[in-house]
DNA sequence: AACAAAGTTCATGTATACAAAATGCAAATA
DNA sequence: TATTTGCATTTTGTATACATGAACTTTGTT
């Protein structure tokens, strides 16, 4: 089994419930609890150092956002990734995305347009770096400002959602060097779309950004698939 | 207080927390749970017949809906609903609502055009009853057919979810007996245009059909607030 | 050796107990 | 009368205890 590496953040002044949910989500993400792996209360509890209350409140919590499917009478375990899934997270995503461009064609200020800009050359510097990590940061910023300018929570809290369902697979687009080039292009093309309001080539510049993210992806998924069958 | 005539559904066999979720649910959604309204475990759990453990879990489900938000150290209580709120909503299910029009043009089955006009034919005889649960009904069961045509389990869970939101106000375009023509008409045109696989014009045709229902909506919501002040 | 049955162990589902924080009320003081 | 302080009550947050069902192991029989 993984070494507990886990690390709560007990520095935050949050309920036992919402670090567990954290702390669980993350690892989940990440891969460090593998799909199939099961969640079991009083393990968790004794490796989290809390009782299995704030445990199942969290697991109640994951069971909500699909992260963990519930077996009745067995418990938790961690969802499975299968292609069908994320391709679905995906068609949900391109729907948004494109939606968001448009809103923020209409709602973005002067001040965001220029936010904006500025993502963009940070994340054209960041793919010189050569560092998947930073390039992903970059990347995660440029679609924050869009995503926020939409004035839209309930929009903003979906995207994040499904942006997180991806976790585990935003290195992959992101390490093919030859992409790069195509990377920058896209952004450039959603944020020119976006400073000019011209929302339909924005929505069309948001859909082909994550068409061309569905490719890398899935070539990744049946890669994997393919080296252990099935 | 309200008596207390919100009778479980103990019938199903079902973990006591789902029980208890969905029950809190449909309340909160038909409006018996107020918004602003306290969520006291104890009094919910007396009022249930079970122990608080179901009630906090079914509660950490409806915080991560969205349905109550959590005060710290104060607990739960029911989401305000605001006119931004559900202008929020109502953009994202557009948006939603015409990515499932799309697919359902690619993805629909012989059978579900056929199901489809039977739902239309439905409606339309619904509106002549003159009941507004039962028109209200056939108009769910014709978006359903779309929305599961599509075959993409994640937007039918969302989308179901954002239509939720709205319970409250299902009535409020159906009462007004004067759009009814105007509803069919609608509905008549998303069905043509998904049988003659049209993406463009079902897309238009749902979105409209939204955009009516969102002024009816506000209208209704403004009548609201209007008449309490603020 | 293989299979079946019974018992044991383990994990979940639910209830309850305990501690700490927050709220409300009352009394005392200015 | 207004305000503040302190005590009591309420309610959440967390831990633990108990019961039921499931899975596994062991033992006995063929």
């Amino acid at each position: 089994m993984a070494k507990d590496n886990w690390q709560m953040n007990m520095d935050e002044f949050l309920p036992l419930r919402d670090v567990v949910f954290n702390t669980l989500r993350k690892a989940i993400l990440t891969g460090e609890l593998k799909p199939g792996e099961r969640l079991m209360e009083i393990h968790l509890a004794n490796r989290l150092g809390v009782s299995r209350t704030p445990i199942r409140e969290a697991i109640r919590k994951l069971e909500l956002e699909g992260l963990v499917i519930m077996i009745p009478r067995r418990g938790a375990e961690v969802a499975q990734i299968t292609e069908k899934s994320l391709k679905d997270v995906l068609e949900v995503r391109r729907a948004l995305d494109a939606l968001c461009a448009e809103l923020a064609c209409d709602r973005i200020s002067e001040e965001g347009i220029n936010e904006l800009k500025g993502a963009c050359a940070e994340f054209e510097r960041a793919t010189k770096s050569k560092d998947a990590t930073v390039i992903a940061r970059a990347d995660v910023a440029l679609h924050d400002i869009i995503v926020a300018a939409t004035g839209n929570q309930r929009l903003v809290q979906l995207v994040n959602n499904l942006a997180e369902q991806m976790y585990r697979y935003r290195f992959v687009y992101i390490k093919d060097k030859s992409r790069h080039e195509q990377l920058i292009e896209e952004h450039r093309m959603i944020y020119e779309s976006i400073r000019k309001k011209d929302k339909g080539a924005a929505a069309e510049a948001a859909k082909l950004h994550i068409d061309n993210q569905e490719k890398s992806v899935m070539e990744q998924i049946r890669l994997e698939n393919g080296s252990r069958g099935k």
